[in-house]
DNA sequence: AATACGGGGGT
DNA sequence: ACCCCAGTATT
């Protein structure tokens, strides 16, 4: 088959097959460009379903790029308790004050002005100018690549590379629409084409190279893994007269400007009268529990202890209603939950 | 070119 | 247990 043919009828079968089974989320009920900038931010690495449920709370928080442009770093950290990468919700403020500021409150719709953005990249420029702006530019996420890698039987990249790329562009390059092309393919990507693909239903079951020689659940080639780090982490449960103490977390690496009760990180086991000196308490540390945290890239255990204080100025004291508020990351969630459950 | 950066769901 | 994911920034 000539490839020209290939890829037109690749287009119209997912132009077709997306308008028909196209999710119902909440960024394509209530469609305009903020909201799809920051749907795009959210989805980066994370469950489509897990953004589903906090799109909402965050646009009714931040409805305009001014918004949030405007308001405490804190409240977006808030906002994004248990989505992880917290780095995001600071790139996406920092991305509202340069729109607010350099395009008038405007999203730009240019790939090279999206570029300008903090936290925006190939991807989520191309997504932001095709998906919200219907502008002829191609995107390549992990589902677009896996299609792709399939439709051609390519092998031998994990990852979105000049190939994917340039493929995607020739894809865009002749759909009627951007909009529906590009959403639509990682959406097939997602639901057809997955990990397990459903072949047996797929209507480019007919154009794909790697179903004809039954290569598709060996492509796209698979990463090679990297070994988690293991560490320990020992957080303290100070309490004085109903009041918790909290310490916020530096600018850089794990948790960054997220809040923790006082912790002591280590790459090596300590015992409790080491943990007691490094965080200068006085007063017995009781342990109340431990548990298993795994990261992409890290293995902790936490240890839990509690302890009864005066009140220390070196922390920030809240009761235990306030701590609705405070960006905890999950794990320190689940420090309070040991911390109840005792 | 590697690595850091979270968390939960799938298998 | 290990895999993966609507990636980007940093080193």
């Amino acid at each position: 088959m000539a490839t020209q043919s290939k890829k037109k009828l690749i287009v119209h079968e997912i132009e077709s097959w997306f308008s028909e089974n196209a999710r119902a989320f909440p960024w394509r009920t209530d469609d305009f460009p903020w909201g799809r900038l920051v749907s795009e931010f959210m989805s980066q690495q994370t469950q489509i379903d897990r953004v589903a449920l906090k799109w909402p709370l965050i646009l009714e928080r931040f409805p305009t790029p001014k918004s949030l442009a405007q308001s405490n770093e804190q409240n977006i950290l808030s906002l994004w308790q248990g989505l992880g990468y917290y780095r995001r919700a600071k790139f996406l403020k920092k991305t509202a004050e340069i729109i607010t500021e350099d395009f008038a409150g405007e999203v730009p719709s240019d790939v090279d002005d999206l570029l300008k953005l903090s936290g925006v990249g190939k991807y989520t420029a191309g997504a932001i100018s095709s998906i919200a702006f219907d502008k002829r530019e191609a995107i390549v996420d992990a589902n677009v690549h896996r299609v792709l890698c399939r439709l051609w039987n390519h092998a031998g990249e994990w990852a979105p590379s000049s190939w994917t790329w340039g493929k995607a562009e020739q894809l865009v390059s002749v759909c009627s629409s951007p909009k529906v092309f590009n959403e639509g393919l990682m959406e097939f990507g997602a639901t057809v084409c997955s990990k397990s693909p459903k072949c047996e239903t797929c209507p480019l079951q007919g154009q794909c190279d790697a179903f004809a020689k039954n290569t598709q659940s060996m492509l796209p080639t698979v990463k090679k893994k990297t070994k988690k780090k293991k560490v320990f982490h020992y957080a303290v449960v100070l309490e004085h007269q109903g009041e918790f103490a909290f310490e916020q977390r530096g600018d850089t690496g794990l948790w960054s400007g997220m809040w923790q009760v006082p912790t002591v990180d280590s790459d090596v086991e300590l015992d409790v009268n080491e943990i007691s000196k490094q965080l200068n308490v006085r007063g017995k540390l009781k342990m109340l529990g431990s548990f298993e945290h795994m990261l992409s890239h890290r293995a902790i255990s936490f240890t839990v202890f509690s302890c009864k204080v005066g009140k220390d100025s070196r922390f920030n004291w809240f009761s235990a209603e306030a701590l609705e508020e405070l960006p905890l990351a999950t794990a320190q969630r689940k420090v309070l939950a040991v911390h109840c459950a005792a």
